[in-house]
DNA sequence: AAAGCTATTATGTCTGCACATAATGCCGCC
DNA sequence: GGCGGCATTATGTGCAGACATAATAGCTTT
């Protein structure tokens, strides 16, 4: 007799894997499950929760559970501040703010943030380093609507950080993809012009008015990985 | 009084990113929680573990639960098999098997797969077409060891389908990362050489054996993109 | 003062029971 | 035969109580 809720994921997981309940089949009922292990249904139930969290299983009321057609579909990774992420590395963090200006923000970015095209906004252009190299290049869009009256010193605390430890907690979006390298970028981050660059895009709001826009250009080499 | 575990996740949320209870606050215990909402201590249990599981709280037996020092911390996103990732968009997806081939795979590859070097995989190019256009540029290294004996035909079903349907569910890890289109790329798909593309990389398992190293070169344009 | 032990505390998990809800499929009616 | 309604079924959620476990804080001892 087996229990534990983990130890039941584990089993039916290792069923799955091991084909004796291939894609598709449905799986036996939590009643039957609980009578097998030995133990409530609600620890079965917690079991089967998880691996269709996990998009392992598709479960429906009446139906039944069933193994997902296709394998691992969802992955989770983690958005780390920068300067933590430098710092798991071993390595020493430090920024640089190279333009603060207010400015109006181009057509795309107002439109993301969900502001007229003339809204005058906060340009902020930092480059990241680790150990000196540069890290990520970072150009953010900030709606000085949600900053106090004189604004935050941004060359003692990094714009995400005072973010982070000041604007109640938001709701946003995260959008990856590739682009080469601007003239600008390769020039501020050392490297050969048309580089391809790992580009992460953050938009956040609070529950009333959009927060900031921000585009991080990871130097050449960087990786974002997660295990399923 | 409030009920449901949704609603008292909703409403510790409110309160989190309304500043009430700020990142590193110690927020009440769940003793606390289900007397003031009026529930079982284990409905505000399941509700805080939901929190704590999306990033937002961080929980420690005899310490309680605190807010999390920075918001948004994990994101999750669907790794979809290329062809529903295309009709998903409501094109039409085709796809041409280029090479296939039996080979030495470089150092990395077999490194990766914990293979000895002068092992010999099966080699294949795919290149996979939204609308006939050039979607994604497909590199794969098979290990023969979990194929029958004679191979299947990989021009009718893509290797990514054939192994998903009949291969044990499987352990892997995936990277993401940015790279210049190679020559050979380029041609392949039609763009210009040196293009900023978004790459993926898979690995995969069986409880025993490695499966297959593939690597996808997705056109220029491709984004990932997920909501938190 | 430093080290080790112990009581306390909040979370983690489990049980057994109950009722709610979404689907399915059967049955009877027209 | 086709349609609509109802019983059945598996999951979803809830409650109250219990014990397990990790970690802290305070106490005692050396």
């Amino acid at each position: 007799m087996i229990n534990a809720w983990e130890d039941i994921r584990a089993e039916v997981l290792r069923r799955i894997r091991a084909r004796d309940w291939p894609p598709g089949d449905l799986i036996p009922t939590e009643e039957a499950l609980a009578l097998e292990f030995g133990c409530a249904r609600a620890t079965g139930n917690r079991a089967l929760r998880e691996l269709a969290g996990a998009g392992v299983l598709e479960r429906r009321r009446k139906s039944g559970t069933r193994v997902a057609m296709l394998p691992v579909r969802r992955a989770t990774l983690e958005i780390p501040v920068i300067r933590q992420e430098i710092e798991a590395r071993g390595q020493v963090h430090s920024f640089r703010l190279l333009t603060q200006q207010h400015t109006e923000p181009p057509v795309p970015v107002a439109s993301r943030l969900g502001l007229p095209a003339k809204a005058r906004l906060i340009y902020l252009e930092t480059l990241h380093m680790a150990d000196g190299q540069p890290f990520v290049f970072e150009s953010r869009w900030l709606n000085p609507a949600v900053l106090p009256a004189p604004l935050p010193d941004f060359t003692r605390q990094s714009a995400n950080e005072w973010l982070v430890t000041h604007i109640a907690y938001a709701m946003g979006d995260i959008a990856f993809s590739a682009a080469n390298a601007s003239v600008h970028e390769a020039e501020m981050m050392g490297i050969a012009p048309q580089s391809a660059l790992f580009i992460t895009e953050r938009t956040t709001w609070t529950p009333d008015a959009p927060i900031t826009f921000v585009r991080l250009a990871h130097a050449p080499g960087y990786r974002v990985q997660t295990m399923v």
